[in-house]
DNA sequence: CGTGTTTTTGACTTCAGTCAATTAAAGTGG
DNA sequence: CCACTTTAATTGACTGAAGTCAAAAACACG
């Protein structure tokens, strides 16, 4: 019998492609364990090869990669409803850890059931191959915004991107947002220092750009973010079209 | 039934799981149509909304951003038996161009008979899961490429991928290799300038990790690229294990 | 051969990194 | 509630890697 545990994932996939009542029902009844993590858990571990579907509930994880001399390097960061082994299918071990940022919900969910659940309904399926096309396409956003943005244009990008990831929980209205992250992950998520990561928070404060008390940031003119970091939205929009439908239907 | 003009993208999916002779015979069936494109050509457009799966079967090509400067970004390199297309739903109009960079030829297979072969066969719709893995972990090493690494660094890693991308095909026996692209090109996929592309070739040479001969790259110490570029080859390695038996099979 | 692209080189500038120290915030336990 | 510790944020002075601008050389091709 459908729980209403796993909505986040139903919001999720049901922005993604139109769901039947019965495909809605079939996603929340899905066998599942519930895990509750800490800031600086780990979640997935590289060499793990998971034998679950983890979906993050709650709050924000980043994804990392320790390069051999020892540097960390963040390469994703995660939302509410996100699925964090994307592919449902692990065919080798993760290359990645996953950490949690924030006090988060994790649901594991038996990787032999969402495949079975993959075959009986095609929807689901390709709500799921919807899913993986639009994160596709935010790893190439990350790629151009790492290769060609200055420290400003990475910075005001990753600003960007966490105002996406927690809509509509996490406390931004698209012009709040309470960063998950200290400014020594946001260096290590965008490749800068510590040192101009705080210079070029104040510079964008300077200028107007966005406001901030301690992690607390507001953005004022969101046009005037996404020109600076030259953000292309459409990607994101369709985790937003039907979530303020379900967020109804839940309350 | 059955034509051998498909063979790359069944020597792609089956190095990554365990097809059946049914299940290569159903793919080498497939309906297409091929074109053949010079440098230069685009194969993809922003906005385009293919209706086709397109197949690289040999050659070359880059897939970029274009931001709102003008300047052109590369988040990508292609090679034979790349799906230009993954995944093989098309939702939205692509974000990116995709560009020859050497003549080549692309199969275009319609996308209804991809998505009734995937629901028919459950095989190969894991193997096209498993490819879209492995890509997935490409893009988060591009990542973390621009991100953390230094110009040398950045370099190589490219040099370990192109040398992954052309095997076996396109004069690479893991040692020797012909750059498909400009050193424009190599500025644009690295996020540097072409004036320290080419200060950072000649550094590399000079330092004895390759030898140059115009286009052609020679790489001596194939171990001391992997580590000046921190190149992980566990993404490649499904796509080598069967590539050779193919090619005998095909010979 | 001339024309256009690609590669190479030099001189100068700047953005971001390094090193090191200081300040502020958030816990912690008595 | 207050000393004490720990972690995160901030600042300054200096260095260095990569960018900019501009021009010359090498190559590719009709």
């Amino acid at each position: 019998m459908p729980s209403p545990i796993l909505l986040p994932l139903l919001a999720r996939l049901g922005g993604r492609t139109a769901l039947s009542k019965e495909d809605g029902a079939a996603l929340l009844s899905l066998p599942h364990s519930l895990r509750h993590c800490e800031p600086g858990d780990y979640i997935i571990r590289e060499g793990d090869r998971p034998q679950s579907c983890l979906i993050l509930l709650s709050g924000f994880a980043h994804r990392h990669r320790i390069s051999s001399n020892g540097g960390r390097h963040i390469v994703g960061i995660h939302g509410r409803g996100d699925i964090l082994t994307l592919p449902p299918v692990q065919l080798f071990p993760s290359e990645d850890f996953v950490q949690a940022l924030t006090d988060l919900r994790v649901a594991a969910i038996p990787l032999e059931d969402v495949l079975a659940l993959m075959r009986e309904r095609a929807n689901i399926a390709d709500a799921l191959w919807a899913e993986m096309t639009a994160e596709t396409s935010v790893f190439r956003a990350w790629i151009s915004n790492m290769g060609r943005r200055d420290a400003r244009g990475r910075i005001a990008y990753l600003l960007c991107e966490l105002v996406m990831r927690s809509y509509p929980e996490g406390g931004s209205d698209g012009c709040r947002l309470i960063l998950p992250l200290s400014q020594v992950e946001l260096a290590d998520a965008t490749g800068m220092t510590t040192v101009h990561v705080n210079r070029t928070l104040k510079a964008l404060e300077k200028a107007g750009v966005i406001e901030r008390d301690r992690r607390r940031i507001t953005i004022p003119n969101w046009r005037r973010l996404t020109e600076l970091s030259d953000f292309r939205p459409q990607a994101w929009l369709g985790r937003m079209d039907r979530h303020v439908e379900l967020e109804e239907e839940q309350g």
